[in-house]
DNA sequence: TGTACATCAGTGAACGCGCGTTCACTGATGTAC
DNA sequence: TGTACATCAGTGAACGCGCGTTCACTGATGTAC
């Protein structure tokens, strides 16, 4: 006969391998309040989780690994299973920052009518992406780990090159006044700092304080009579 | 008769009384081997000057009162005379960092032939503050004291108001194409965030990295595309 | 000019805290037979 | 299908550390007389 443990496991089982791949033990604990599980099932994406709402919830200063493994129900050994040390961890979290802001920049590009708009879009993005991450946005482009992490600059490098190619494509288009790195220079700085400035919350535009797309607009026209043909 | 100790007192008095208010403690113990000096003298300036070392040395984790101390040779408990706790250390330091990145905007603007030139100029000395002071430039931006602290916000919108003031100059001149708060929005982003990217080291422009004012002439003159009239 | 004394700046020892990290361990998993 | 066993993920206790902050103290300063 199988005890009332084995049960519980077996349908734990069933259930993360099963279509719906969300982990159904807390479900199962609350249930039956049995005793919690010893293998937690998806440790490291739930390490990388907590640690992005504690960095925004309390900044830099009140992430520490053994307040995100306490808020797992987890032991403070436990992130070395999948992390090398705190370092490690960070740069996991600035490196998939960098794969979000790359995407999210490049999401909204399928029907954009010319490469102006294109480059509006992705500015949108790179704003959104900076006011919902504030203190993650601060991370990626304010902390250098100790040792160098492979794969993080790279993810910087490919977040960049988003916008490059998104010039690459006026350039083609014949839109732009000037080279492409000179454009770039100025756009990525225009958005990158209106991104510190509005999380920062030293825009004191109106009030309310208007939404990324609103600011984004705003210099929208400016940036572009600065690179583009009239 | 008075003894050694009064005698270097009396010496130590008179020195930072003349006209050099260098304090020559230091070079008094070292002529003498004397014993240390029980008061310092000037703690405050020191612990600011101190601190600002340490944080760009080892960035904001790096830096610690206890730290600070140490390096001036004095206790732990010392900065408490000047300071009420760490933040408050930290807040005179940003706010110290305002006044000097508004001067550093201001310091060059008398000859200058236009508004254009003026601000250019103004645009150059905050690049160059920030790459001279990375990390107290960061503090300044990113840090959030926990209880507010007078003067700190004042200080931050006296350094953007010191922008705004050549900008309506510029108006003035009859030189602008946009109102001066989408020009300031424009000109003040691209600037702050063309000064993160360097301080983070992510212009790849060329090798050797070019200098602030490079880096700002770059710039420039898509700024002014943008923001004035041709 | 010399003396007494209130004020103030720094001492030094102590506090409790939370942190990162290590390590011998144990419970669960999944594979070979 | 059932069993033995190697592997692996998490436990829990412990470590040493540096930190911010407090406090009763003392040495130096400067002022009133």
């Amino acid at each position: 006969m199988y005890s009332l443990y084995t049960l519980m496991y077996t349908a734990f089982t069933f259930n993360v391998n099963s279509v719906y791949n969300e982990p159904m033990i807390k479900l199962q604990s609350n249930m039956l309040c049995a005793k919690k599980a010893y293998h937690h099932g998806e440790l490291r994406e739930s390490l990388l989780e907590a640690a992005e709402a504690l960095l925004e919830k309390d900044g830099p200063a009140g992430l520490s690994l053994r307040k995100v493994g306490r808020q797992l129900g987890v032991t403070p050994g436990a992130p070395y299973r999948h992390f090398e040390d705190k370092d490690a961890l960070l740069a996991a979290l600035a490196t998939e920052g960098f794969q979000k802001l790359r995407a999210v920049m490049l999401a909204d590009q399928e029907g954009a009518p010319d490469g102006k708009e294109r480059l509006r879009r992705a500015g949108v993005g790179y704003l959104q992406f900076a006011s919902a991450h504030p203190e993650l946005f601060r991370l990626m482009f304010g902390w250098m780990p100790a040792r160098d992490v492979p794969g993080l600059c790279e993810a910087g490098d490919a977040a960049f090159a988003a916008l490059q190619g998104v010039l690459e494509g006026c350039e083609e288009e014949g839109l732009l006044s000037r080279s492409v790195s000179e454009a770039g220079l100025l756009a990525w700085s225009a958005v990158h700092g209106a991104a510190f400035l509005s999380i920062d919350d030293r825009l004191k535009l109106e009030e309310p304080a208007p939404d990324s797309e609103c600011i984004l607009n705003m210099m929208h026209d400016s940036i572009w009579s600065g690179i583009g043909k009239r």
